[in-house]
DNA sequence: TCCCAGGTGTCGA
DNA sequence: TCGACACATGGG
């Protein structure tokens, strides 16, 4: 999970991850290391109450997609030539999913057209403000800001932290959608196909089609959702030689098409081959990784 | 200095 | 419908 960036919603250290939730009202800090028989234990450090397993297992199970099973999808990539290589090199990897909707859109605007690095820093400034945070052992853990909270921002403050106006206003919007009900988790949820639920995203001003699939894929596990247009992606398929250029959207859809059902999936493993190749170089530093 | 980053909205043809 | 362009900043 350690990609190098300056992630500020969970810590890694010593094989185990760190992380601070609102559960209900109230703040939780609980740990996941693994032990034997390739099994995840949670430690809850703080904010433990008879209940919250049963809400960390759940939660812990949509955040890394422990249920998926990944041999149909192996069995995809063994028939495409151009692909073949992915499954011995990434054997395991998961999808690291955001199952908070808002923090997941929020994250896809700031994102967007800028370099990972400077996304993370500006992520990280955005949550020390407005969000709220576990103090244990010394240590501040970091939880992401409700809509309610970044309602209250002030765009001046926001463009000290280097937001630009678009971006401030766009996440102006989106919490305000949030906070008068327009927008909410469950309703999206219940639309009923992955173009409605695609549709009411993109009615959010700054959520163009990358960043609605880019929601798609982590807050609603949906399988076949491609951010067309991906920076990452097109040099990816540049580099397996399925194009030559970004234009070729025919070639793009036809190379994706026969992974119908794991199409999310592939796009994962497309950006892990080309962090593995070292094309992107604003990392802090090359990080041990399984999953994304 | 130039170009590219996990893009989007707007405008004009 | 499509291409051009502005936006905004860091890093190679």
């Amino acid at each position: 999970m350690d990609r190098g960036y300056d992630e500020c919603l969970y810590t890694i250290e010593n094989s185990t991850i760190t992380k601070a939730l609102t559960v209900g009202d109230k703040p939780v800090l609980f740990r996941i290391s693994s032990v034997r028989h390739s099994k995840l234990q949670i430690d809850v450090l703080s904010g433990y109450s008879p209940k919250i397993i049963t809400v960390l297992g759940l939660y812990v199970s949509k955040w890394l997609d422990l249920d998926r099973d990944l041999a149909p999808f192996y069995k995809k990539l063994g028939r495409s030539n151009a692909c073949a290589e992915l499954t011995e090199k990434y054997k395991g990897l998961h999808l690291i999913n955001i199952p908070n909707l808002f923090e997941s859109i929020c994250w896809s605007i700031i994102g967007q057209q800028i370099n990972l690095s400077f996304a993370y820093k500006l992520k990280r400034r955005l949550v020390e403000k407005y969000g709220t945070s576990v103090q244990h052992q010394g240590k501040t853990h970091l939880i992401f800001p409700t809509p309610k909270s970044l309602q209250d921002a002030v765009p001046a403050d926001l463009k000290i932290m280097q937001f630009s106006k678009q971006k401030i206003n766009y996440l102006l919007t989106v919490a305000n959608a949030f906070n008068t009900g327009q927008f909410s988790a469950d309703h999206l949820e219940q639309l009923p196909t992955m173009k409605a639920r695609q549709a009411k995203l993109l009615s959010l001003k700054g959520i163009g089609i990358w960043s609605a699939n880019y929601v798609l894929m982590k807050s609603l596990n949906e399988p076949d959702s491609i951010p067309f247009g991906d920076a990452g992606l097109n040099k990816a398929l540049k580099r397996l030689g399925i194009i030559k250029d970004r234009k070729e959207v025919q070639k793009i859809e036809a190379f994706f098409r026969p992974f119908a059902g794991w199409q999310s999936y592939l796009t994962l493993y497309l950006w892990r081959h080309l962090y593995g190749q070292g094309l992107v170089s604003n990392k802090k530093h090359e990080g041990q990784t399984s999953r994304q």
